[in-house]
DNA sequence: GTGCATGCAAAACGTTTGCAAATCT
DNA sequence: AGATTTGCAAACGTTTTGCATGCAC
């Protein structure tokens, strides 16, 4: 996961400039509790602290953010496309439990698909870069509710 | 795979109306040779057979197979929401290889998931009711031409 | 006959873009 | 100085909705 002064460089390598609302941007970025964020979470959450800001400041940002590869987008079917800060480790990867009921989005941490990968290089020919798994299903919370009330 | 017959037995279960219109529709849906379709796609397929159909009857029929569960939504980022049929065996799921370059998505056969989702349920406390895999790369042919060219 | 379904046009939604003014380097 | 970035408002493209009419059951 990089870090503030890390993403500054880069983009002053790309030609970019580095203005008061991109800084703020970034800042707040990396401080939001909230690991999949919408770029409207992340308007607010800017506009706490500058009340000039573009909402399509915050849109371009993100888009060169996504370009030079420090966040995803990320789809969970909410209405938006979210975005998380990328982990340095590229192989470091994790997956997302989805909740059907609640659409709690719960994180889990490691790679189980290496056996996988492999025979997808070999079999279909393919070169892997990367790899996303959803798994969608019940929450314990949400399914001890659905034990109690019927089933629907 | 349902067929047209338990398609329309079960809207008809379910109290829909079996129109003209979203009979042609489920007709045309399981005839398309593009199996990743958008409702734009359904939808001019579907007016090749008769032209009285409007856009907004495609939508509210796509969305009601979705939510009984013959169509499953499917995102591949390229502007609109697309959709498939399901399998009739639901553990006889397939994952998508999309290709980064041209964006072709190249479907893979067969669950290699078990061990991953049994530890899942133990471990996370949480019901698997599906799960998605989307392997993201680059496609023999794309790969090819990268190697010829320089990279970028 | 009742209630769901239709087509149309308009609205809604998140997102993108054109522009003149402001800002960074 | 020169090029990029900004905020605003308008445009965009997909999807949804309101409504009066039509149709299946």
């Amino acid at each position: 996961m990089a870090n503030e002064k890390q993403i500054v460089d880069a983009l002053r390598k790309r030609g970019n400039k580095i203005t008061p609302q991109r800084l703020l941007t970034i800042k707040v970025l990396m401080t939001l509790d909230q690991h999949h964020f919408s770029v409207e979470e992340l308007f607010q959450a800017v506009k706490l602290q500058n009340t000039d800001v573009g909402m399509s400041t915050i849109y371009r940002t993100v888009q060169i953010l996504e370009e030079m590869g420090f966040i995803t987008k990320r789809n969970f079917d909410d209405g938006f496309a979210r975005y998380e800060l990328c982990e340095r480790d590229e192989k470091h990867w994790h997956h997302h439990l989805i909740c059907l009921k609640c659409g709690k989005v719960i994180e889990m941490q490691g790679d189980f698909l290496e056996a996988l990968e492999k025979e997808i290089e070999e079999k279909k020919d393919f070169i892997i870069i990367n790899h996303e798994l959803k798994v969608y299903g019940y929450c314990s919370d949400c399914y001890a509710i659905m034990k109690g009330d019927k089933f629907d």
